[in-house]
DNA sequence: TGTACATCAGTGAACGCGCGTTCACTGATGTAC
DNA sequence: TGTACATCAGTGAACGCGCGTTCACTGATGTAC
């Protein structure tokens, strides 16, 4: 062979990474594959060598996009103090950081409503991965059982994702912050409350 | 003319009407213009004597959308006895029809992450509609000033879109309706719960 | 009142471009013998 | 070891289609005189 034998699996995770910057920060509809393989110095037609189509890449770009998310979150919780692990979650999702840079922020938040419009196949894979996002933060939620944690832990993404979106789309700076601050406090107070 | 005087108005009118459920439907990008007039039993070039491009109608069936979310939230208050009107909009909001039927639903969530693409102008229109629908909402939660019972109503739509979402991904029947139900007995309780 | 001309919503062919996908080809390396 | 052939990631032209937008035209009605 001309590369090396771990060469096709390299350039493959590199399509898939760079893929999901781009679906989160534009849009399933907004990502021309031609544009996506020439930021990796390569051509359009190669990128059947890797996928059977757009839709695959989608798929798995937005599994990607959900392990990189679930990582900051272990990373939110690893630097923050013991007691505080929420805050810190919440206190990210909600921070202008993530709010002005969508392509490497969270999926939940930039491709939930379009995932509604894609497959079943599509939507089921992003079903479970939501639910290891549940567990992940329902460590950290009151709640009796195991499932019921998981639940309200995706429960407080969905709605951290829709006042983040409600942010993204404000047309100017102030609005933005405010609606980030006024969120991350009701959430934080929420989530405290909760028996 | 060949027709009323009030013709140009009214099919202007029925092609905002008729865009602004298939972009809810189907997102901003998936609406082309030929279906849309054609449901209308026009063609596609006579769009042009209406609107000068795409992202004008974009714009206003947005806002039109918008309008007729309001007018059924104040039906929904209208319909609940005294006392009971924040529970019946949270729970007309997260119901199975609403979750069911995005074309007919709200657009806060079926538009909100693509409008964050769009133009300032798009933004600023949409941004203004939204505080009066949390407004209306406001009248309902608690808060010291007019401006706080705005941000909390614009925060719980927000939220509520979110779950919306969240729901409306899910792959299965049976999660929908269970996500649904948390979310309401959720943002119930948080919104009664704020002092 | 009748005639010539203007108006303008709507028609449908055509233009131009973007983009997903295909395909014949390249060329470096691996394998068979 | 050398030679012939197979493999396959990547190339870039080409195909085909969708779709936003333009434009010459239609034809019913309004207006000027």
């Amino acid at each position: 062979m001309r590369y090396s034998a771990d060469h096709k699996d390299r350039v493959r995770k590199q399509i898939v990474r760079a893929a999901s910057r781009r679906f989160r920060g534009r849009g399933s509809e907004g990502v021309p594959i031609a544009d996506l393989m020439r930021d990796l110095e390569l051509t359009h037609g190669g990128f059947y060598r890797h996928f059977p189509c757009k839709e695959e890449l989608f798929r798995e770009a937005l599994l990607d996009g959900l392990a990189e998310g679930k990582a900051r979150m272990a990373a939110a919780v690893e630097g923050a103090p013991a007691g505080q692990e929420l805050e810190a979650i919440i206190n990210a999702y909600l921070s202008p950081e993530h709010c002005m840079n969508p392509a490497v922020g969270c999926p939940i938040a930039a491709l939930t409503t379009e995932v509604a419009r894609h497959s079943k196949k599509t939507r089921s894979r992003f079903a479970r991965a939501l639910e290891g996002h549940g567990d992940e933060l329902g460590r950290f939620l009151p709640g009796r059982t195991a499932a019921a944690r998981r639940s309200a832990g995706m429960l407080l993404f969905a709605g951290m994702a829709g006042v983040l979106n409600l942010a993204r789309a404000a047309p100017d700076k102030a609005v933005r912050r405010r609606i980030l601050e006024e969120g991350r406090a009701f959430y934080i107070r929420a989530m405290r409350g909760k028996s």
